[in-house]
DNA sequence: TTAGGTGCAAACCGTTTGCAAAGTA
DNA sequence: TACTTTGCAAACGGTTTGCACCTAA
């Protein structure tokens, strides 16, 4: 559409930075190429990917990334609190750029696919239960494994 | 003491089974000497150990049992419903003898016991949450991380 | 007697790390 | 430039497995 009047000017297809690349840079971290990558597949992955499935996605765009670099950024993409690291009871950990609010996951038996949820209720209840069993709760990890109620699996 | 009348009979210490070796038997598991050792261990354990500890309290009983040996007898016993396995985010993971009643973990941070509770009003919440989101809930995985009320780590 | 359990060592899987080379600010 | 990050391969921790031997039933 807008062509005509720089037509000679070259297509360089200019990287738009999304939110983890953003994020990265505001906290200093200094972005490589595998970080600009890794960061551009986490922004647009509606997902949550564990390493080797990142590592693949990588591969496509830079095909000489290394698993244990890989690896590396998402440990410090954690550490700064810019992805979520979700480890279940199998396989490798999930990641997923982290929320304003934090959730739960429930995992469909079916498919392996997370669905994210937040409950203040589960919330006051984590409180309450460790205020009355004589601790102050710091953190939780709860992983509901449900199946879908309509079609295959609804009466069982 | 009771040595007056039966003095030559020789004082085998008579091994009585516990709750998980008779589990063994009724689900017709051989009782070899590995297993008996592990079974009686769990037995008397009032924490929840690991591999490697299990392993370190069956070589004071028979020093010979193998480690693979400790790892596969806990997984017959957790196939049979009679061990409960818990795996944390870290580390090895945790065995207990099954409860009537199913139960989560609040883990102290200060010392890394577990804590057991059981809350019915937990299991109403969740399964009315993966009912919300058009599920049937099949289990989940809670653990609650907290430090103690009184004492050290009080106003923080 | 025989199906099953054992010990050992090697393999496994997910992840981290030591190092020398390459890259960023 | 100075310091960080990378790639590679090797090591890690927790767990499983192949195989020849052994043992409970």
């Amino acid at each position: 559409m807008s062509t005509s009047q720089q037509a000679l000017t070259p297509v360089t297809r200019t990287h738009i930075p999304g939110k983890i690349e953003q994020a990265c840079r505001e906290k200093g971290l200094r972005m490589t190429g595998p970080r600009v990558t890794i960061a551009s597949i986490l922004d647009s992955a509606d997902d949550h990917p564990d390493v080797f499935e990142l590592h693949r996605r990588a591969a496509l765009i830079d095909e000489k990334i290394s698993l244990s670099t890989v690896y590396r950024i998402l440990r410090v993409l954690n550490k700064e609190g810019i992805i979520d690291r979700i480890d279940l009871n199998e396989g490798p950990a999930r990641y997923e750029p982290t929320t304003e609010q934090p959730h739960d996951h429930l995992v469909n038996l079916d498919t392996g696919d997370f669905i994210e949820f937040r409950s203040k209720e589960l919330d006051k209840l984590y409180n309450k239960i460790a205020r009355k069993l004589g601790f102050k709760l710091v953190s939780h990890r709860l992983e509901l494994y449900a199946t879908p109620l309509d079609g295959e699996s609804s009466n069982n």
